[in-house]
DNA sequence: ATTATTTTTTAGTCTCGTCTAAAAATTTAT
DNA sequence: ATAAATTTTTAGACGAGACTAAAAAATAAT
């Protein structure tokens, strides 16, 4: 069955809010992120329902089929594929990129999206250290941990971000955080839980609890 | 002024059906191109011409004002820029890339579409020989004539085609006949005037009227 | 110059996706 | 356990963009 602009955005926003829960996504929480009014979600959750792509019962919250969550993953498949694209053949820096990435990711051609992985060489990482969905719906976890975890002294290597908003990424981009790079951990000031981090051996900067929540490393 | 989808696809028809006249287009012509009703036409161009992108007097046909023919024009800039791509980066045939291009033409972004302009050198034709608007809206003119007026047994190389349905660039590429080949003419049959050609001097082969008709060749 | 035919427009309706206001259910607080 | 606050749903409406049926204008034919 077809699938509208609308319900594909839909099917993503609850893909994303059901990734760190097992319960339903709550009303609320989508009209957030849709940027739209709670009785708005309502109607298009009852629509999504009956198409098979959702399980809904009032006030019960709603959440993905497995039909759904294969539409859901092929829209962040096709999202992130393009996010590679523009960063590593066009040249955008990766805090310019999500907002084209909304866009192109609802482009409908199964041949295009196959033929842009193979010019991309298969990548399995957007830029933001995300993984790729593959053509098949599956997709590898998130093995990092936030910066913010890590309890003691040690070296890690900045594997990605949790969140993709521009104006995260360019506070990154100004200190030299991007994917790939060591950090050591110099000291841990547990009264503010900020950090005192040393990037590729450079002189030590200070990153708040806040930032660092954000910053996924591996150890 | 922000477009819809639906006023981009009319402004472009609009102008597809503008090149060939100076009259105004018929609501019917339109009706037709956007396979739409010509009640539906007319609801559109009244408010086409409310946001000041039309000439529209009842009865009268409509036309482009100066604003209108450069949205046109921007579009039919991202369309062949993105079949440039499809074709010369992905390793499409010039047959597939039209219905993929008619989705891409509506991304919008300035940045985008001047990024891909540069990864693709700055292309002045597309993958059927047809000339790319400008960034500022100037486009070349279509200088070839087609293969159906030349009167006289002579040499020319294929520069475009006047049309591009899958079905007629398939039996084109079926013939060989691609963009740059040399086309002998060795006969023209006046009484149905289809023609006897060659195709970078191999064995000669007949080309109906009405294919002739949609090859553009220069001298 | 009237008819007849074709083209175009108007009027009214439909679906999609959204909204506001009000009602109902759920959760939290006392 | 009842009241208060919050969340969610229903009801009714709206704009965009399409449709059908019927009216009006333009064009063609006699």
């Amino acid at each position: 069955m077809a699938t509208s602009l609308a319900e594909e955005n839909y099917l993503k926003i609850i893909y994303r809010l059901s990734e760190n829960t097992d319960l339903g996504v709550s009303t609320n929480a989508v009209a957030e992120l849709a940027q739209t009014k709670a009785a708005s979600v309502t109607d298009m959750l009852q629509k999504l329902a009956e198409k098979g792509w959702v399980i809904y019962q009032k006030y019960q919250g709603v959440r993905l089929t497995p039909t759904g969550q294969k539409i859901a993953l092929s829209i962040i498949r096709k999202h992130r594929l393009w996010e590679v694209f523009l960063v590593e053949k066009l040249g955008y820096n990766w805090d310019e990129v999500h907002e084209i990435a909304e866009q192109l990711e609802h482009i409908e051609s199964d041949s295009l999206i196959q033929k842009l992985d193979e010019f991309l060489g298969f990548p399995d990482r957007d830029p933001h250290g995300d993984p790729i969905p593959t053509r098949d719906g599956k997709m590898a976890d998130q093995l990092y941990q936030p910066l913010s975890e890590i309890k003691e002294k040690k070296d890690c290597v900045l594997m990605g971000v949790a969140k993709d908003a521009a104006i995260f990424l360019q506070v990154l981009t100004k200190l030299n955080l991007n994917l790939g790079v060591k950090i050591s951990i110099v000291e841990i000031n547990s009264f503010d839980r900020s950090l005192q981090i040393q990037v590729n051996g450079a002189t030590p900067i200070f990153v708040s609890h806040e930032v660092a929540k954000n910053i996924l490393v591996k150890a």
